[in-house]
RNA sequence: GCCGACUUAGCUCAAUUGGUAGAGCAACUGAUUUGUAAUCAGUAGGUUGUGGGUUCAAGUCCUAUAGUCGGCACCA
């Protein structure tokens, strides 16, 4: 995905058409008001104050309209610089840029640059003249909270991009259009992977084809986990109130968390899992041979997400993480993280997923735990990443009230970021749940505590796995693997049957479509189902025992005998490394 | 939750200024007997998301509500 923030001419350009349109708006809205326009790296927007009135999707064309007749006229861009009071007389009728003003120091110069009838508070730079902005397009509307903040006035914003060439503005539109084409709803849809119903808003419901695939998940994750070292248990989705105020969500997360009557004593539906893991390691003593204990949960949780905030898979109020808890020493902490980083990169390669991985640290405040420890701990974290060999970047004051964490990122189709696998150090609840282990001396101990999971959710993790795949999953992964089409569909159907009762015995998912259909039909649906393999089966396989296999999306077909397509479709349903050659 | 858009058959979509809800695909029935992306014909399929209202008349206008989508906020 291009990223315009990152190209230094791109980013020039397109903070210059953000001023283009503000100005274009000060022409069609007048009175309107500006708050600040930056580079993103999807392009730029401008958000705007209007007083009652909103801009609509339909509006755009006549705000790009104006735009480019702004721009034909060719003025240029001139850069002024005035002082503080200057700018704040100057700016004296605009809360907004006066708010700007206030926030800088008192001896710097503030630049301001001027186009035609229309002057911007603005750091620059800026190309020479609006001439250069010709190939932008206004790309979507919305509202945006001034200063990122809730509670303050709604703004007016508009996206939008811009582009040196019309060639490249047509590509990157294009380009827009094809990853609508492998959005996971899309396909989830189409493929029977899943669907949702308003009965249950934000709860997806898995259909046959889909619990195929989640079901290898699965499969593979307790494999994988188990090789790893893990035990696996499994908690209740319903637990007291008394456990979640022991473990805090009760104070802390209860606006989130969906809570029932049940004989007049309450209960929460569990919106984690560690409670309950917690509830087990209590469960018996602990020696510190044990540590780390590391404890699997495919846990389905339920988190009362804002209406506003559910999408498809990737944000859902229903899901299963797959969640552990690991018990640990301090002096452990930096070589399980490192264990952990290196196993969450081992998946993700298997996924063919790339990622990025960011530190959250300590907030400002409401943080639990002494400032040594939490130094301790994002020493550790940062540490594991940088031997693990892996890039990181800080997000200041993003971690947890009770430790800080690694997150792991992947981008969707639509160049959008979702957390998936992370790491959290807890220096909370092992305290509150009062958790010990005994140490060489016999002596009680405090563990520490990790969460992390890898998919991150099993729901967000298929929804990022069918845009990878654009729907056409590596073989071990595919719900459908194999389609067998005999070419007529009686004289061919005894053999089609015994191919398909050979393919099903090495294990693969294989099905006949003998429909009395042409042969262009059912290889037409193979594809759209985008099934990995078709075998074509008519007289001459008969004769010869072989079969014609076509691989999805290849127009060229190979012939091989029943024996070897066996054997080579078992080799790759069996090898999760397997690349086409 | 906030701003905006959308919701018509299982799916994808049509329906002048308000004037009898249609098509393709899928399904079903029959004909056809098939060699790598759509054989032909017929049948059935709907309280236009839901509830109110305006009107002689509402898919269309108003209103409330739900869901979905694009952003914002949120995301222990």
């Amino acid at each position: 995905m291009l990223k315009i923030k990152e190209n230094e001419r791109l980013a020039l350009l397109n903070h210059s058409c953000a001023h283009l349109l503000a100005q274009a708006v000060s022409h069609l809205y007048p009175g309107a008001k500006f708050w600040v326009g930056p580079v993103i790296d999807e392009g730029f927007y401008y958000d705007m104050d209007l007083g009652d009135r909103v801009i609509k999707e339909e509006d755009l064309p006549a705000i790009e309209k104006e735009m480019k007749k702004i721009a034909k006229d060719g003025k240029r861009i001139i850069r002024h610089e005035i002082s503080k009071d200057e700018a704040l007389n100057m700016f004296k009728d605009d809360p907004y840029k006066l708010d700007l003003i206030n926030q800088m120091g008192d001896d710097v110069n503030i630049s301001c640059y001027t186009q035609g009838d229309f002057t911007d508070l603005c750091r620059g730079p800026h190309v020479e003249s609006v001439k250069e902005l010709k190939y932008f397009k206004l790309l979507k509307v919305s509202g945006a909270y001034w200063k990122n903040d809730a509670h303050n006035k709604m703004l007016q914003r508009v996206y939008g991009i811009c582009f040196d060439t019309k060639e490249e503005l047509d590509e990157h539109l294009y380009k827009l259009e094809e990853a609508k084409k492998s959005d996971h709803r899309k396909l989830g849809k189409e493929l029977g992977i899943f669907t949702l119903s308003e009965y249950a808003p934000g709860c997806p419901i898995f259909l046959p084809n889909g619990m195929i695939l989640r079901n290898i998940l699965e499969n593979f994750w307790y494999e994988e986990h188990t090789k790893e070292g893990y035990q696996f248990v499994k908690t209740p989705i319903m637990m007291s109130r008394e456990l979640w105020e022991t473990s805090g969500h009760w104070d802390h997360y209860q606006n989130n968390m969906y809570t029932t009557l049940v004989d007049d004593h309450e209960y929460a539906i569990k919106p984690m899992n560690c409670p309950g893991s917690l509830v087990v390691y209590k469960s018996s003593l602990h020696s510190y041979r044990d540590l780390p204990l590391r404890m699997g949960e495919l846990g389905l949780v339920h988190r009362n997400e804002a209406s506003g905030a559910l999408s498809g898979l990737f944000r859902v109020r229903s899901f299963t993480q797959d969640d552990a808890h690991i018990f640990l020493r301090e002096d452990q902490t930096e070589e399980e993280v490192i264990r952990l980083i290196n196993f969450i990169d081992r998946f993700y390669k298997i996924f063919h997923l790339d990622y990025t991985i960011e530190l959250s640290t300590r907030p400002e405040k409401d943080y639990i735990g002494s400032l040594e420890t939490w130094d301790r701990a994002e020493k550790a974290l940062a540490d594991a990443c940088h031997h693990a060999g892996k890039e990181l970047k800080i997000n200041p004051g993003d971690g947890a009230f009770y430790g800080p964490k690694l997150d792991f990122h992947i981008f969707d189709n639509l160049g959008r970021e979702w957390q998936c696998a992370t790491i959290q150090l807890d220096m909370n609840l092992p305290e509150r749940f009062d958790i010990n282990y005994i140490d060489e001396n016999g002596e009680k101990k405090r563990p520490l505590m990790l969460h992390r999971v890898i998919f991150g959710s099993i729901e967000r993790f298929m929804g990022i796995l069918i845009e990878r795949y654009k729907g056409v999953f590596p073989l071990w992964l595919a719900p459908e693997q194999v389609v067998i089409i005999p070419v007529h569909h009686e004289n061919h159907r005894a053999y089609a049957n015994e191919v398909l009762a050979r393919l099903k015995e090495v294990g693969l998912r294989a099905s006949v479509d003998a429909r009395n259909e042409k042969l262009g039909y059912r290889m037409r649906e193979a594809q759209t189902k985008k099934i990995p393999y078709v075998l074509v089966l008519g007289d001459s396989e008969m004769q010869n025992k072989s079969v014609n296999i076509r691989r999805h999306g290849k127009k060229d077909t190979e012939i091989l005998s029943l024996e070897e397509c066996v054997k080579k479709l078992h080799l790759e349903d069996t090898n999760k490394d397997y690349v086409e050659d």
